[in-house]
DNA sequence: TCTGGGGTCCTAGGACCC
DNA sequence: TCTGGGGTCCTAGGACCC
C-alpha cells in the first residue's frame, strides 16, 4: 500500500499567533524575539524579504528596524504553547488520533494511508480553510509518500504560489517532482544541515534532485545510516514512521540572565528556580530523574572576558522527583564547579537518566528498599495543585529567594499578554 | 550594553566481560 | 617476529531538528 503522509505546518507561526490578536500588525514587518530580547525566532514575510536571516541579534538590527519600522514583540510561550495545542486538535479532526504526529509546536504529520479515497489537495484546503477559521492561523500543507516527502512537499507549497498553499506530490508527475527537486537546495532538505550541506557540494550534490540520485550505500559510508535513510525516503522508501508522544529522555532549564552575576549565591538562585521548573515538566510526565545536571557560563561574545564555562552531573542513589533532594542535589553541582571572578550570564540544570516513577529499581547499598513515604507524597502532590492553581511561585523552597524580580531575571520589555491562559488578560472587544 | 532554549539520534572509543 | 574472537555498557562529541 502506497503511504500518503501529510504535515501541516504554520506560516511564521510567532509572528501569526501575535497577529490574531493584534490584527493592527498584519501587513506591518514584525519579529518576535527570543528570552530577554536577544535574538530573532520568527519573522514575519515582509522582515524575511528584507534579508534579515533567522536568529539574527536584535540589538544589530536596531537601525535596520528604525528604517523600516519593524515590530520587535518578546516572545510569549504561554500563548503559543495554547495556540499550538488548539491548532493541533483542529488538525486532529482529519484523521484518528493514532495517525496524527505532533512534531513540534507548529508542525504535525497526519497519516491519510488509511483514507486511500481522499484527494489530498482538496483534503489540504479543507484543513487550511478550517484552522484558519477556527483559530485564526494560516497553515501550508504538503503530501507525500513519506515524511521526508511531506516535508519538501510542504516547502512547496511555501515558496511557490502557484500550489497555492497546498503540495500533494503523491498525485503530481514524475516530470512535476523532478522539476521540482531540480530546482531546490540539498540544503533544503529535511535531515541535511549546514554541515552536511557543505560536504554534499564538492561532490556534486547541489539540489534535491542531485541526492535523490545519489548512492544511498556511498552516502552511508560517508555520512552514516541518517543520510542514507533520507537519500531512500526522497526515492519514495519509508524509513521513518510516525512517532507516539514519548516521555522525554532528558529535561534541561536553562535562562541567559538579564544582568550579569558575580557570585555564588545568585547563581544557587537561579538554579534552584530553573530546577523548579524542571521538577514541575518531570512530574508532569510521572518521572524520576537518576541523574542531575548543572552548568554556568561566562559570554563567549566577549573576548575581552575570562571564560568559563564548567558543567558536572551527579548520580543518586535512587532516582527521584523530590524538589528538596533534586535541588540539593544541583547546589552539590554548583559548589564543586563554581569559581569566583568570573561574569556569568547564564546557568542552567538538567535532569538526567529518566524512568518512570511507578517502575523503581531498588538500590543494593541501600539500608533498605526505600518505600514511598506517603506523607512525602501528599506534601509534594499539594505543592503541585498550589502551583498550578495560583500561579507556579506560590509555594516553592524556602531558600529560593523571595525576591519576584531578581537583578538577573529575564528581560521582556514588549511582551504581549496571555490572552487565551489569563481570566484578566482575556482580549476585550469594542465595538 | 545587548548574541535563545529546548530536544533527538548516531558514532567512535574506552573499559570491561568471557 | 609473532599477540583471538565475540560481546556489552558508557560517555563525549557531532550532527540534526524546531
Amino acid at each position: 500500500m502506497k503511504r500518503r503522509i501529510a504535515l501541516v505546518d504554520v506560516n511564521n507561526f510567532y509572528c501569526s499567533v501575535e497577529r490574531v490578536f493584534q490584527p493592527k500588525y498584519n501587513g506591518v514587518p514584525l519579529v518576535v524575539l527570543s528570552n530577554n530580547d536577544g535574538c530573532v525566532v520568527a519573522r514575519s514575510s515582509e522582515v524575511k524579504s528584507l534579508g534579515v536571516p533567522m536568529g539574527m541579534p536584535w540589538f544589530q538590527m536596531k537601525d535596520l528596524a528604525r528604517q523600516h519600522n519593524i515590530v520587535a514583540l518578546s516572545s510569549n510561550y504561554t500563548l503559543y504553547g495554547d495556540m499550538s495545542a488548539r491548532c493541533m486538535r483542529v488538525i486532529g479532526q482529519f484523521a484518528p488520533p493514532e495517525d496524527q504526529e505532533v512534531y513540534s509546536i507548529d508542525e504535525s504529520f497526519v497519516d491519510f494511508t488509511h483514507q486511500p479515497q481522499l484527494d489530498l489537495t482538496a483534503a489540504g484546503q479543507a484543513i487550511r480553510a478550517r484552522v484558519r477559521q477556527w483559530t485564526g492561523l494560516p497553515v501550508c500543507v504538503g503530501a507525500g509518500q513519506t515524511k521526508t516527502l511531506a516535508k519538501l512537499a510542504n516547502h512547496i507549497a511555501k515558496k511557490q504560489p502557484e500550489w497555492q498553499s497546498v503540495c500533494d506530490l503523491t498525485s503530481a508527475s514524475t516530470e512535476t517532482i523532478a522539476a521540482a527537486m531540480a530546482s531546490i537546495e540539498v540544503r533544503e532538505v529535511w535531515g541535511v544541515g549546514r554541515r552536511i550541506a557543505t560536504r554534499l557540494l564538492p561532490m556534486g550534490v547541489h539540489t534535491v534532485a542531485d541526492l535523490r540520485d545519489a548512492d544511498p550505500r556511498r552516502m552511508r559510508e560517508q555520512f552514516g545510516v541518517v543520510l542514507e535513510r533520507t537519500v531512500r525516503e526522497l526515492n519514495g522508501v519509508a524509513c521513518l514512521d510516525l512517532e507516539d508522544m514519548q516521555p522525554k529522555k532528558q529535561i534541561i532549564a536553562s535562562r541567559a540572565f538579564g544582568a550579569p552575576v558575580y557570585d555564588q549565591a545568585e547563581l544557587a538562585e537561579s538554579i534552584r528556580e530553573y530546577m523548579a521548573r524542571a521538577v514541575r515538566k518531570l512530574r508532569l510526565q510521572g518521572g524520576a530523574a537518576g541523574m542531575v545536571g548543572a552548568w554556568v557560563e561566562t559570554n563567549r561574545f566577549r573576548e575581552q572576558d575570562a571564560q568559563y564555562s564548567p558543567s558536572a552531573t551527579i548520580p543518586l542513589a535512587m532516582p527521584s522527583d523530590d524538589i528538596a533532594t533534586l535541588t540539593a542535589a544541583a547546589m552539590q553541582v554548583l559548589r564543586a564547579i563554581y569559581r569566583p571572578g568570573f561574569r556569568y550570564v547564564k546557568s542552567g540544570v538538567m535532569l538526567l537518566d529518566l524512568s518512570d516513577k511507578t517502575m523503581q529499581q531498588g538500590d543494593l547499598f541501600a539500608s533498605a528498599m526505600q518505600p514511598i513515604n506517603p506523607r512525602r507524597e501528599l506534601l509534594l502532590a499539594t505543592v503541585d495543585r498550589a502551583n498550578n492553581r495560583w500561579g507556579r511561585q506560590t509555594i516553592g523552597l524556602g531558600s529560593s529567594g523571595l525576591q519576584l524580580s531578581p537583578a538577573w531575571a529575564m528581560q521582556r520589555s514588549n511582551l504581549s499578554p496571555a490572552y487565551t491562559t489569563r481570566w484578566a488578560e482575556l482580549p476585550v472587544i469594542r465595538h
